[in-house]
RNA sequence: GCCUGGGUGGCGGAAUAGGUAGACGCAAGGGACUUAAAAUCCCUUGAUCCUCAGUGGUCGUGCGAGUUCAAUUCUCGCCCCAGGCACCA
C-alpha cells in the first residue's frame, strides 16, 4: 500500500496525558482530564500513518445503493459518513501579501455576503497573521486554551461558539471588501481547508458568532416574499431566495447563482467548482504495545523502507516487560527496533514501532478466516474465491459506520491489487441489537460487575469496601463498563438449549435489549411441555408413517390440528428466513404446542376408527414442532426425534415442506365496524362472496343498533376481513 | 450539537401491504390435584364507567396536530431513551 501510495504519514493530534506517558482514546478523556490520574490531557501532534480512504469516497458512496442485502439505516449512515458535498473553492487574496486563503463552500451564491474569514485554531496560517501585530498575545493564548480542549468532533460542535481576531485581514475577491480573519472553534482542520468564509446573513453559526463579537451582516439572498433586514434579524436565513447585493447576479434565484457563480469563479481564476467529502483519511497508528506491527523500516540513508515481503509478517515480541506509566515498551526493546535496512544494510536502522489500529486487521479477517491455515500469504486466492464474499454477516449495530466502511474499503483495496474479485466483502448484512444494562459503580473502586454490588435496587453495596454504589445508565454492554452478565449462570440452572431458546425469544435481533432474565421459566416450562407429550405418545407413534397426505382426507380436530402444522410450518419458514425473526418463529410454534394440548387426543385414539389415522396425524404435529424447533434447541429436538422413531440424526433432515391445501382457513371471521368502531363480529365458510358478507353485516341485528335508522352512506368491504359501515 | 434508530399492558414483546391493538411468553390473582410442597392443569388479568353486568359504553400504542371510511402503521412539530461521531472495538 506504501508503495502505492496509499499508505503515508502526515502530522495529526492526540489526547496526550503527560503523566501517565500515554496516549489516551477520546473516551477515557473526561471533561479534558485523564480518566486515571485525573492530569490535564493536551492536544500534542504526532507524525502518524494513514491510509487513503479518502480515494475511494466516491466509490464508496456510489455502492451504498448496490447494497439492497443491507439495512436502510446502515446505508444511510455510511452515506451520511461519507458526506459528499458538492460546492466550490474559493480563494480570498491577504492583505499586504501574496498569498491566499482558500475557502471551501457549498454556498458560493453566498460570497458577496462574506464578512469575515474564521481558521481553525491549528490552522498553519494563524500565528503568521498574528506575528507582529497587537493580537499576537490574545491569538496564542487562544490557540495554547483551545490545544488543552477535547478536539473531537462531538465535543467541538457541542462547544460555545468563540474566537479571537488574528490582527490580519483578507479581502472579498468578488466585493473587494476587506474582512477580517478570525480564528475560532468551531472552524474544523480536518474538513474541508480548515477555513471557512462567514456569512452571517445566511449560515447560523456564522450569525451567531457575528452578534457576540459585533460583526458586519449583510443580506444577499433575500426570501422570495420578503426583503430581510439585518438590522431585526433574529437568525439566519439559510434556505434558497433571490440574490441581492451580488452585482451582476442580483435578481438571481440563488439556485442558479450558485452554478453561475461558480462558473465565474472558475473563468476569472479565483476559485473552481468542487467536491468535498466529510470522510477523512484513516489514521492507523497507535502508539500502544498490543496490535499488529506497521511493517516500515526507518533508514538514516534511505529514509522510509518497506519490510521486504519475504519478512512479512513483523511479529509483536510476545513478552515484553511493560513499562511504568502506560507508553508502549516497543521503542525501547532494540531486538526489536533496532534493524537492518533492507536497501543499504545500514546497520542502524529503526523499525516503526507504531502499531496498527486493530480495525486494520477486522477489514479482512474474513478473508484470513477462508483459509487459516495458509502460510504464503495472507489467504489462499482460491479459496477466497469460492467462500466469498459474505452471504450474511451479522455484527452489532454499533459497527455501521466504522468497522463496515473500512471493511468495504479494505476489499476494494484487495481487489485493485488483483487479489480478490469482488468490491463488496458482505452480500446480506444483519445488524444486530445492543444488549444494554445499567452500570453501576463505586466511588472508590470504579466500574463494578453486576456480582460485585450487593443488596437490591439503589441501595445497593459495594463488596469491596461497603459504600452505596452509584448506579448509572442503561447502556450498551462491555468490558470496559463492566455491566456484563455471565450466561454461564443460565447454562448451569436450564442448560444450553433453554438458554438458546430464551435468547432467541426474547426479542428480535435488531432490536436493542435491556438485560432482564424474566421469562427464562417459560422457555424451560415449554421445552418441558413439549417433552412431555412426546413421551406420553412415543410408544403409539414410533412405529407409524407421519401422514402427509390431504387434508381433505380428515375431519374435526384432526384437520384442525394438521392445518394448524401446515400453517406453522410457514410462519416459521417465513419467519426465519425473510425476517430473522426468532421470537415470533418461537412463539408460532408454542401455538401449535398449544393446539396439540387443546385437541382432545384421547378420545379421537379411544375411537378404534380413527386411532389409527389419529397417531399419524399426532406424529406429523410433532415431528414438524420438533424439526422447527431443532436450528434452535439442537440437542433436545435430536434426542426426541429418536425417541419417536428415527435412527438418522435430525441434522440430515430436510427443512420441512407445507402443503399449499393445507393453508386455507376453512371458516373467515369477519369484523363489522359502524364508523371505525367495532360493532361485531361474525363467522361465515371462506367462500362467501364480498356481496353477501356486505348483506350479512347490513343485517346483523347488534349491528343495526348502532345504525339506529340513520342513511348508511358508505360501505367499505375489506376482503375476507372487514366491513366498514359509514352513516 | 450532528447523523441513525427506538418509545405499545405490571414486564419481554405481537400486529409482515392503512383494516379486530395486546398473539406468544413472564409476573400477579383465583381454583383443581396433593396429607403437604414441588411439578402439572384450568380460569382471570390495559384503564375506566354503568338502576339494563352485556356479543355493554368510553378511553387507550411517548406528547400535540393533520390526512383517511379506518392510523401502533402515513405527514408535520415536540419530548424522552439508545447507538455512532473517526484512539472502546
Amino acid at each position: 500500500m506504501y508503495e502505492k501510495g496509499m499508505a503515508y504519514r502526515k502530522e495529526s493530534f492526540v489526547n496526550w496525558c503527560e503523566k501517565c506517558q500515554t496516549v489516551l482514546a477520546n473516551e477515557q478523556v473526561e471533561a479534558g482530564l485523564c480518566w486515571r490520574c485525573g492530569d490535564q490531557v493536551r492536544q500534542k501532534k504526532l507524525r502518524q500513518w494513514f491510509f487513503r480512504i479518502s480515494d475511494y469516497a466516491d466509490d464508496l458512496l456510489l455502492h451504498c445503493d448496490q447494497l439492497p442485502g443491507w439495512p436502510e439505516k446502515v446505508i444511510t449512515m455510511q452515506k451520511n459518513w461519507i458526506g459528499k458535498s458538492i460546492g466550490a473553492e474559493i480563494r480570498f487574496p491577504i492583505e499586504n501579501s501574496d498569498e491566499n486563503i482558500t475557502v471551501f463552500t457549498t454556498r458560493q451564491d453566498t460570497v458577496f455576503g462574506a464578512t469575515f474569514m474564521c481558521l481553525a485554531p491549528e490552522h498553519p496560517l494563524v500565528p503568521e497573521f498574528s506575528k507582529g501585530t497587537t493580537q499576537e498575545r490574545i491569538v496564542s493564548e487562544f490557540v495554547e486554551r483551545m490545544a488543552l480542549q477535547d478536539r473531537s468532533t462531538k465535543a467541538v460542535e457541542s462547544y460555545e461558539k468563540e474566537g479571537v481576531f488574528t490582527g490580519s485581514y483578507c479581502i472579498n475577491p468578488m466585493t473587494r471588501r476587506r474582512m477580517p480573519i478570525y480564528t475560532a472553534n468551531f472552524a474544523l482542520m480536518g474538513y474541508g481547508t480548515g477555513a471557512v468564509m462567514s456569512v452571517p446573513a445566511h449560515d447560523q453559526r456564522d450569525f451567531d458568532f457575528a452578534k457576540k463579537y459585533g460583526l458586519d451582516i449583510i443580506v444577499v439572498v433575500n426570501k422570495r416574499d420578503e426583503n430581510l433586514d439585518p438590522a431585526t434579524m433574529t437568525q439566519a436565513y439559510a434556505d434558497e431566495g433571490v440574490m441581492v447585493n451580488s452585482g451582476q447576479f442580483d435578481g438571481m434565484d440563488s439556485q442558479k447563482a450558485r452554478e453561475e457563480i461558480a462558473a465565474y469563479l472558475e473563468k476569472n481564476n479565483l476559485g473552481k467548482k468542487t467536491v468535498n467529502f466529510r470522510l477523512r483519511d484513516w489514521g492507523i497508528s497507535r502508539q500502544r504495545y498490543w496490535g499488529a506491527p506497521i511493517p516500515m523500516i526507518h533508514c538514516n540513508t534511505c529514509g522510509i523502507v518497506p519490510v521486504p515481503e519475504k519478512d512479512l509478517p513483523i511479529l509483536l515480541p510476545e513478552h515484553a516487560a511493560l513499562l511504568e506509566g502506560g507508553q508502549s515498551p516497543l521503542p525501547s526493546l532494540e531486538y526489536f527496533a533496532k534493524t537492518q535496512c533492507p536497501k543499504c544494510g545500514d546497520p542502524n536502522a529503526r523499525r516503526e514501532t507504531d502499531t496498527m489500529d486493530t480495525f486494520v486487521e477486522s477489514s479482512w479477517y474474513f478473508e484470513r478466516y477462508c483459509s487459516p491455515d495458509f502460510h504464503e500469504g495472507m489467504f489462499d486466492k482460491k479459496a477466497v474465491d469460492y467462500w466469498m464474499p459474505v452471504d450474511q454477516y451479522i455484527g452489532g449495530v454499533e459497527h455501521a459506520i466504522l468497522h463496515l466502511l473500512y471493511s468495504r474499503y479494505y476489499t476494494r483495496v484487495l481487489h485493485d491489487f488483483g487479489l480478490v474479485r469482488f468490491k463488496e466483502p458482505f452480500t446480506r448484512l444483519l445488524t444486530q441489537g445492543m444488549v444494554c444494562k445499567e452500570t453501576v459503580s463505586c466511588p472508590e473502586h470504579g466500574f463494578l460487575f453486576p456480582e460485585e454490588a450487593e443488596g437490591t435496587g439503589d441501595s445497593r453495596k459495594c463488596v469491596k469496601c461497603g459504600k452505596p454504589v452509584n448506579v448509572g445508565r442503561v447502556e450498551k454492554m462491555s468490558k470496559s463498563k463492566r455491566n456484563v452478565i455471565d450466561p454461564n449462570v443460565l447454562l448451569e440452572k436450564y442448560g444450553a438449549d433453554t438458554t438458546r431458546l430464551f435468547c432467541l425469544f426474547a426479542s428480535p435481533p435488531e432490536k436493542d435489549l435491556e438485560w432482564s432474565e424474566q421469562g427464562v421459566e417459560g422457555c424451560y416450562r415449554f421445552i418441558n411441555r413439549v417433552w412431555r407429550f412426546a413421551l406420553d405418545w412415543t410408544e403409539r407413534i414410533k412405529d407409524v408413517d407421519a401422514f402427509t397426505g390431504s387434508p381433505d382426507e380428515l375431519e374435526g380436530d384432526l384437520r384442525e390440528l394438521y392445518k394448524k402444522a401446515h400453517q406453522t410450518v410457514k410462519k416459521v419458514t417465513a419467519d426465519i428466513e425473510d425476517r430473522f425473526h426468532f421470537n415470533t418463529a418461537i412463539s408460532a410454534v408454542m401455538e401449535l404446542v398449544n393446539a396439540i394440548y387443546g385437541t382432545d387426543l384421547q378420545k379421537i385414539s379411544d375411537n378404534s376408527e380413527t386411532s389409527a389415522i389419529c397417531a399419524r396425524v399426532v406424529k406429523f404435529a410433532l415431528e414438524s414442532a420438533v424439526l422447527l424447533l431443532s436450528p434452535m434447541i439442537p440437542h433436545f429436538c435430536e434426542e426426541i426425534w429418536h425417541d419417536i422413531g428415527h435412527q438418522r440424526s435430525i441434522i440430515l433432515e430436510p427443512w420441512p415442506a407445507y402443503r399449499e391445501d393445507a393453508l386455507a382457513k376453512d371458516e373467515l371471521v369477519i369484523v363489522v365496524q359502524v364508523n371505525g368502531k367495532l360493532r361485531g363480529k361474525f363467522t361465515v365458510p371462506a367462500d362467501t362472496d364480498d356481496e353477501a358478507i356486505k348483506e350479512r353485516a347490513l343485517s346483523d341485528d347488534y349491528v343495526q343498533k348502532f345504525i339506529g335508522g340513520k342513511a348508511v352512506k358508505k360501505v367499505i368491504v375489506v376482503k375476507k376481513k372487514l366491513v366498514n359501515i359509514v352513516i
